[in-house]
DNA sequence: CAGGTTGTTGACCATTCAGTGCAATAATCA
DNA sequence: TGATTATTGCACTGAATGGTCAACAACCTG
């Protein structure tokens, strides 16, 4: 699925029209429509800041649209700086390795609820 | 250490004058000062092409570059988009978490040798 | 202390980015 | 049919990015 094909998926879904959506959002509509069609000639993609803002808006998830936009979310790029050395590990595992990691953590209570 | 203070240590290592090693890089002197000493005025740290051109020129570790330059690097990047979830999961969990992670893979055989 | 080498700084500049504005056209629907 | 909605191209703009340039300062070394 590409980023702009679940704009318009997400938008529809609220029976929204573009131009609605534009006033919520605070862009035009013709750049909603861009959005949707993936026509935005230079980028590809519309910044991080109008993602966050159309997730918040249309109460969605964020990291979903922003890793379909090729952009690192947020929670993950800060992890990253605090242990740069885990994932570098975590980044050189293959498949299969990261399916058992996968695997292991669903068998095993949540973290990061401590401190 | 600050990315600046990083670079001019590589460079005295070297024992190259901020004029010799610009002419490597391609950029002006003047440049390589205000990185050594971290007055670029609007952004804060060179480009990545920047980067990952001094540390092949200089043969050092790009991604302690980039890691300090606050760029996420490229293998990381990559592999974040391709199983976004094991990343999801991994910033999720707390540092003794993390901990554990690397202690029970530097006991175990490194993956990501095979496909 | 002259003069060369090296480093620092403020002002400036070109390009890209993120979106606007508008007009013309097309599709949809009631 | 006509009204609403969507698509697309093109030119434009303001802000951020990624540097350069000219001038100056500081540091040797003879």
């Amino acid at each position: 699925m590409r980023f702009g094909e679940r704009v318009r998926q997400l938008r529809q879904e609220r029976d929204l029209t573009q131009r609605q959506l534009s006033a919520m959002l605070d862009v035009t509509f013709t750049y909603i429509s861009k959005v949707e069609n993936g026509k935005l000639h230079h980028g590809d993609y519309p910044s991080e800041a109008f993602i966050l803002n159309f997730a918040e808006v249309l109460d969605c998830d964020s990291d979903e649209l922003l890793l379909l936009a090729g952009k690192v979310p947020p929670q993950i790029r800060q992890r990253i700086f605090e242990r740069p050395e885990v994932f570098q590990l975590v980044a050189s595992l293959d498949d299969r390795a990261m399916d058992q990691l996968i695997e292991r953590s669903s068998a095993r209570p949540k973290s990061r609820s401590a401190k």
